[in-house]
DNA sequence: TTGCCACAAATTTTT
DNA sequence: TTTGTGGCAA
C-alpha cells in the first residue's frame, strides 16, 4: 500500500485518516515523510502505543532510537502517559548511543571490552591524537589534530576500519597511520569513543557467526527511527541489522530538514529507503498545524528552489496571519538594537519570554544581542554554547572519578596528573609516556617501572609516587564509598579543593559553584538509582555523564531564547526573529576556500528556521557587520528573495533608512562576493538581482531622536501593519498545532482590532485582549470535557477504546483508573480521555 | 616547571 | 573580537 499527497484536513487527535491508520498498523518496512509541524512525535508515539496495546507486542521487543535523550525523554514519557507505566518500562527508548551502550554493557567480551569502558568524547579523542601524533613525529602544523580527527571519524561514521581507510591523498596516508595508532590507544585504555559504541554493537550484529549478534538479532520486533533524515551509515546499517529478521523497520524523518551533513548524516538514506526496501509502505504528512499560512508559504518558496527533494507539499489550514518581516538594519547593533526593541515591547504586552526566540546562523552573533539584551534588562537564555560537563573543573573531577573506575585511562590521567600542581611537568610526563609505550602498558602501570629506573629526578619520583599513591587510595575508597562520598574524597584529597578556594577570584567561586553541582548531579543520581531499586554505582554514573548533554534542558522560563539554527530544530515558538539574513553569512560562507560550501544544506536550514515560528516570523539583516574581526558589507540572503510575494512585508529601521540610498549604491558598487571570497563554482552572487528589503529614505513621523527604533514602513494600511507585532487573539477556531492548543473561548467572536495610530496605544489595546488563563498552553493540559469525570462515568481512549471510570486522582493534572474492555484496569492522565456525556 | 605574551584562527554539534 | 596554543624567559 502506498499512499501519498492525499493527506486531508484532521485535526491533531484525530487519528482516524488513512495515512496515521498505516502508520499505526502497517507491518514490514516503513517510511514516513513527516513535513514540519505535521506532528511526527504525535505519529511515532500512537505507533508504539498501538503495536503495545491493540497488537499486543511485548514491550522489551520494540526499539525507539532517536538522536537525543531529549527527544527519547519526550517520547517515552507521552508513552506512559497514554498507556501506562505498565507498558512503557520495558520498552527500549533510547539514543543510538544509549542503546548501544547497553548492548555493548552486555556483550562487552564479544567485542574485546570489559565491561567498565570509558567513554571518551570529543577533547578526549583530541588529547589521544595529539599523543598520536607526537609518537609518529608528525608536524601539527602541517596535520591539524582537529582535521585528523575528523578525517577519522569520517572514516569511523562510514563503518570502516583502519585497514579499510579509504586513502584520498598523502594526507591521508599520514592520517591513516594515526588511525591505527588512535584505535591501538583506545583499546589498550578499554576505552571507545561515540562512534565505536555503535561500531562494536554494528560489528557484532552483522556478523552471522556471532553468538551475541545471533542474540541482538532476535531481540526486537519492531525498530522505530525518529529524525530517519539524520542517520549516517552506520546508524543505518544498525537498523537494518537490528529488524533484519522481521523486517519491521519504521522510519520518521523529513529530508527537508537534513541540516547535518557535516556530522555525517547522509540524506540519501532516506531519500533511497524506497530502493532498499522496494514493499515499504510510504506515507507522507504534509499538513502543518503548527504556523500561520503565512509562514507556511514562506517556508515552502525557501525549500522548493532546492533540487532532489521528495516531492511535498507542505500546506495548512491555519489562517494567514501576519506576514513575515523582512528588516533592513544598518549594523549588527543595529539589527539588536531593533530585535531587542521588538522583543521588550511583546513582553510589555503580556507575552511570554518563553514563546519568542531568537535565531543566528554563527554562535559569534550572539555577542551584540546579549550585550543589548542585558542593557535592556530583557531575561534572556543562550541555549547551546559552552556546556557544562565541558568545563574544565568538572572535567578535571570526572577524570579523576573516570581513572578510579578504570586506571588504564590514560587520557583521564593525563590530565590530572599535575592538576593541582604537583611538580610533575611535560618532561616528566614525556619520560612516563615513553615507558608506557616501551612496555605497552598504560600510563598508571608505567609509573612503578619509571621510578624503578635512574632517568628521572629524586624530587619527581617523590611526585611521582605520592601521585600513584593518591589514586590507589581512592581506589580503595571506592570499593565502599557511594560515588557521592567518593567524589568528596577526590576534592579532599587531591587538593583540588584547596586550590579553588586558595585561588579565590570571582573565576573560582564560580568552579567551585560548578562542582558542587557536579556532586548534586552525583547525588541526584543515587537518588533516582535508589528509587528503581538499583544500587547506585561509580560506573553507572560515569555512563550517563557520558551519554548526557545538559543541552537537552531548556529550561521552562519566561526567558527570550537565543540560539543558533541548528539548535532550533524540533522546537517552535510563538515568534521567531531570523538575524543576520545576508549572502555569505546566511547562506554561510566558509572563509577558507577549499572548504566545500553547501548551499543546499543551507537552504534546508533556512527551511528549518523559518518553520520553527508559529505565528510571527521576522527576519533580519544588516548591511554591515562586523565578525570574526573583520566588517564585512553584505546583500540580503538570496533566501529572502524566495519568499513569496504576497506573504512578507520590508521595512528598514531608523538607521538604514537614513543610511538608505547611500547604502544601496555601495552595495552595488561592490562587484562580485561582497565580502572578498573566492567564489565556488555553484556559488552564483545574487549581485544582480535587487536587493528585496529595499530601504525606505523617508522616516516615520514616530520616529524618536535615539537608536535603535522601530520604523513602519509607510504605508496606506499603516493601522493595519502596526499590529503585526502584538499578541492578537486568535479569535477563529484554534490553529491545531502539534503542541499547542489555544484555550479560552474558542468560539467568541473577533475582537475589533484595536484602531489607533500609535503602535503603542495598539499594543496596549491588544494587552487587553489578552487574558490571564489565555495563554498558549501546552496541548497536554487540554482537558477535554471532564463533566463526567467520575467514578462509573464512561470515557474513550485512543488506542484502549471505552471504558468505565473506577477511580479518579484529582489534582492539577487528574488522573483516573478505568477498566477498558478487552484491556483491563489501567491508570491513565484524564488529558488522554474523552468524558462521554450521558445526558 | 611555570607563567606570560604574541600570534593564529575563526560554522553548524549530539552522543 | 575572542579564544586557544606555542614559544620563551625567569
Amino acid at each position: 500500500m502506498t499512499l501519498h499527497g492525499q493527506a486531508t484536513y484532521s485535526p491533531p487527535d484525530n487519528l482516524n485518516e488513512p495515512q496515521t491508520e498505516a502508520v499505526r498498523h502497517a507491518r514490514g518496512p516503513l517510511l514516513v515523510f513527516a513535513g514540519a509541524g505535521s506532528g511526527k512525535t504525535r505519529v511515532i508515539v500512537y505507533r508504539i502505543a498501538s503495536l503495545l496495546a491493540v497488537h499486543r507486542v511485548a514491550p522489551y521487543r520494540i526499539l525507539a532510537v532517536t538522536f537525543t535523550n531529549k527527544a527519547a525523554g519526550e517520547m517515552k514519557h507521552r508513552l506512559t502517559s497514554l498507556v501506562g507505566e505498565d507498558l512503557t518500562r520495558d520498552l527500549w527508548v533510547g539514543t543510538f548511543h544509549s542503546v548501544c551502550s547497553r548492548l555493548l554493557r552486555r556483550y562487552a567480551d564479544s567485542a574485546g571490552l570489559s565491561k567498565n569502558f570509558v567513554i571518551y568524547d570529543d577533547s578526549d579523542q583530541r588529547s589521544v591524537v595529539n599523543r598520536v601524533l607526537k609518537e609518529l613525529d608528525l608536524d601539527e602544523k602541517r596535520y591539524p589534530p582537529r582535521q585528523v580527527l575528523s578525517r577519522i571519524h569520517h572514516e569511523k561514521q562510514e563503518g570502516r576500519s583502519p585497514a579499510e581507510f579509504e586513502k584520498r591523498g598523502f594526507f591521508d596516508d599520514a592520517v591513516a597511520e594515526c588511525f591505527s595508532r588512535y584505535e591501538h590507544h583506545l583499546k589498550q585504555a578499554n576505552a571507545v569513543d561515540f562512534d565505536d559504541l555503535l561500531l562494536h554493537v554494528l560489528r557484532l550484529v552483522e556478523d552471522e557467526k556471532s553468538l551475541a549478534g545471533e542474540e541482538i538479532r532476535h531481540r526486537f520486533e519492531h525498530v522505530l527511527v525518529d529524525e530517519f533524515q539524520d542517520v549516517n551509515q552506520v546508524q543505518y546499517r544498525l537498523v537494518r541489522a537490528f529488524s533484519k529478521r522481521t523486517r519491521n523497520l519504521c522510519t520518521v524523518g523529513d529530508d527537508d530538514q537534513s541540516i547535518y551533513r557535516w556530522r555525517g548524516a547522509d540524506v540519501r538514506v532516506i531519500r533511497n529507503f524506497r530502493r532498499d526496501y522496494p514493499d515499504a509502505t510510504v506515507v507522507k504528512l504534509e499538513q502543518n498545524y503548527r504556523s500561520t499560512g503565512h509562514i507556511v508559504r514562506s517556508a515552502l518558496g525557501v525549500i522548493e528552489p532546492s533540487s532532489e527533494r521528495e516531492p511535498k507539499e507542505l500546506w495548512t489550514d491555519n489562517k494567514d496571519g501576519e506576514p513575515v518581516l523582512v528588516v533592513t538594519a544598518d549594523s549588527e547593533h543595529d539589527e539588536a538594537g531593533w530585535v531587542v526593541e521588538h522583543v521588550r515591547t511583546l513582553i510589555e504586552h503580556g507575552v511570554s519570554g518563553r514563546d519568542i526566540a531568537v535565531f543566528y546562523r554563527v554562535h559569534a552573533q550572539s555577542r551584540v544581542l546579549e550585550e543589548v539584551m542585558r542593557a535592556e534588562r530583557i531575561p534572556y537564555q543562550i541555549i547551546g554554547g559552552m556546556r557544562f560537563f565541558e568545563r574544565a573543573e568538572v572535567k578535571d573531577i570526572l577524570s579523576y572519578l573516570r581513572v578510579v573506575s578504570n586506571p588504564r585511562s590514560d587520557v583521564d590521567l593525563q590530565r590530572i596528573i599535575n592538576v593541582p600542581s604537583r611538580k610533575i611537568g611535560q618532561t616528566t610526563v614525556d619520560k612516563l609516556v615513553q615507558t608506557a609505550n616501551l612496555a605497552g602498558t598504560s600510563l598508571f602501570d608505567a609509573i612503578a617501572p619509571l621510578c624503578a629506573t635512574s632517568n628521572l629526578g629524586t624530587a619527581a619520583k617523590k611526585s611521582l609516587s605520592a601521585f600513584r599513591e593518591l589514586l590507589e587510595d581512592l581506589m580503595k575508597e571506592a570499593q565502599t564509598a557511594a560515588p557521592s562520598e567518593l567524589c568528596e574524597a577526590v576534592l579532599e584529597r587531591s587538593g583540588y579543593q584547596k586550590m579553588l578556594e586558595q585561588e579565590d577570584t570571582a573565576e573560582s567561586e564560580a568552579r567551585i559553584l560548578n562542582v558542587n553541582e557536579l556532586i548534586q548531579s552525583i547525588v541526584d543520581y543515587e537518588e533516582e538509582a535508589r528509587a528503581e531499586d538499583q544500587i547506585p554505582t561509580l560506573d553507572g554514573y560515569l555512563e550517563r555523564v557520558s551519554l548526557t548533554s545538559d543541552a537537552d534542558t531548556i529550561e521552562e522560563a519566561p526567558r527570550v531564547a537565543l540560539m543558533t539554527v541548528h539548535a532550533a530544530k524540533g522546537l517552535e515558538f510563538d515568534t521567531v526573529f531570523i538575524t543576520g539574513m545576508e549572502e555569505d553569512l546566511f547562506p554561510f560562507k566558509a572563509i577558507d576556500p577549499k572548504r566545500g560550501d553547501d548551499l543546499e544544506e543551507e537552504r534546508r536550514l533556512a527551511y528549518v528556521a523559518v518553520t520553527r515560528a508559529r505565528r510571527q516570523l521576522v527576519i533580519t539583516h544588516a548591511s554591515r557587520r562586523a565578525i570574526f574581526g573583520q566588517t564585512r558589507y553584505g546583500l540580503p540572503s538570496r533566501f529572502l528573495t524566495d519568499l513569496p510575494k504576497g506573504s512578507y512585508r520590508n521595512m528598514a529601521t531608523p538607521a538604514a533608512a537614513l543610511m538608505g540610498d547611500r547604502a544601496r549604491t555601495f552595495a552595488n558598487t561592490f562587484s562580485g562576493n561582497s565580502f572578498g571570497f573566492a567564489r565556488g563554482k555553484d556559488w552564483v552572487h545574487p549581485q544582480d538581482r535587487k536587493p528585496v528589503s529595499e530601504p525606505t529614505s523617508r522616516a516615520h513621523e514616530e520616529q524618536q531622536s535615539f537608536l535603535p527604533k522601530r520604523v513602519i514602513e509607510p504605508s496606506t494600511h499603516s493601522e493595519d501593519r502596526q499590529q503585526s507585532f502584538l499578541p492578537k487573539r486568535v479569535s477563529e477556531p484554534p490553529p491545531p498545532s502539534k503542541t499547542a492548543v489555544y484555550v479560552g473561548r474558542p468560539n467568541a467572536k473577533p475582537e475589533p482590532l484595536p484602531q489607533s495610530r500609535s503602535t503603542f496605544a495598539a499594543a496596549r489595546a491588544a494587552r487587553q485582549v489578552v487574558q490571564p488563563g489565555e495563554r498558549y498552553v501546552e496541548r497536554d493540559s487540554d482537558v477535554r470535557g471532564s463533566s463526567n469525570m467520575a467514578i462509573g462515568g464512561r470515557v474513550t481512549h485512543d488506542i484502549f477504546g471505552v471504558g468505565v471510570v473506577e477511580s479518579v486522582d484529582p489534582g492539577p493534572d487528574p488522573a483516573v483508573t478505568v477498566r477498558f474492555s478487552g484491556h483491563g484496569k489501567k491508570r491513565i492522565k484524564s488529558r488522554f480521555l474523552r468524558f462521554i456525556d450521558v445526558d
